[in-house]
DNA sequence: TGCGGTTTGGTACTTTCGTATGATAGGAAA
DNA sequence: TTTCCTATCATACGAAAGTACCAAACCGCA
C-alpha cells in the first residue's frame, strides 16, 4: 500500500515538472510541443513497462515453491535428516547415501527412520510424496 | 515478428495524431499543453503497461510441464506400466498397487521391473526422479 | 557439571523390493 | 492362422529397506 502511495506520488510530481518545463521552454520558444509529448509517451511508456513487470514479478513468485524452512524446524527435522532427504529424492540407496556424506549404512537408516516417524509415512516414496506436498523439497 | 512491426506502427500514429491534434487546438485556443501532455502519459502509461502484459503471458507460458505423452509412447511405456508409475508416485508398496487395481503383487512387480529398463533405472526411487525429468510424471 | 538434542554406529530380525524364469491368455497385425 | 505384444500370475532367491533396541561421543545450555 505504500508503495502504492509512494508510485503514484512519483507520477504526479514528473507531470507537473513536465508541465512547468514546457510551458518555460515553449515560452522561451526553445523547444516544439511535439519534442514534450514525445518525450512524455516515451518515459510513461517505460515507466508502464516497469511497473507492469513489477506487478507480475510479485504475482507469479509463489510459482516455484520453494523449500519451507519453517516447516521443516515445524517438525524437528533436523540438518542431517534433511540432507538425507534430499539425497533420497536423487534417488539413491542407503548404502549410496552413506558413502556420499561419509556415513554408514546404520547411520543413514537411523536418520530414516527418525525422518519417517517425523513425516508421518512408512516407507521412502511416501517420504518423497510427502516431503514434496509440504514444500520441504 | 508481424505483432512487433503492427504495435511501432500503431504507437507512430498515434504520437502524429497527438501531434496534429495538439497544433490545432493549441492554436485554436482550445486546450492548454499540459493536458495534452498528460493525456499522452496517461495513454502510453496503459499501453506500456499493456504490452509488458502480453509480454509477460507470452514468455511465462512454457511452465507448468504437462505429462509428456509422446515421450512416454517413445520409451515404449505401456498404459498399464505408466498407471503403475502414477502410483507409485503416489508412495504405494507394491501390495498397495496390486490391491488398488485388482492385480496381483507379482503382476505389478513384472510391470515395474519392465519400466525400470525402459526408464533405465534400477530402484523405484530412481524411476520416480526420471520420470519427473523427463516430465512422464 | 549434568541434561537434552544431534550425530554417529552396531546387531538382529522382518518386510519389501528387484530379478530371473517360465507360463497362460487375449487381441491385433501380418 | 501364426506371430507379436500386452497383461496376467507364480516361484524362488538375493538385495535393499525398515524396525527395534542399544550405546557412545559431541555440543550447547542451564
Amino acid at each position: 500500500m505504500k508503495k502504492t502511495i509512494f508510485v503514484f506520488g512519483i507520477l504526479i510530481i514528473a507531470l507537473l515538472s513536465l508541465f512547468q518545463l514546457s510551458s518555460y521552454s515553449i515560452m522561451a520558444g526553445d523547444l516544439s510541443s511535439e519534442v514534450f509529448i514525445a518525450i512524455t509517451a516515451i518515459i510513461f511508456l517505460i515507466l508502464g513497462f516497469w511497473l507492469q513487470k513489477r506487478r507480475k514479478e510479485r504475482t507469479i513468485q509463489p510459482k516455484p515453491a520453494p523449500i519451507d524452512s519453517e516447516k521443516i524446524s515445524e517438525l524437528g527435522i533436523t540438518d542431517r535428516e534433511h540432507e538425507i532427504l534430499v539425497k533420497l529424492s536423487e534417488g539413491l540407496s542407503n548404502k549410496e547415501i552413506g558413502e556420499t556424506l561419509f556415513i554408514s549404512e546404520s547411520t543413514v537408516k537411523t536418520h530414516l527412520s527418525n525422518l519417517y516417524s517425523k513425516l508421518n509415512v512408512k516407507r521412502r516414496t511416501q517420504a518423497l510424496q510427502q516431503a514434496k506436498k509440504l514444500h520441504i523439497l
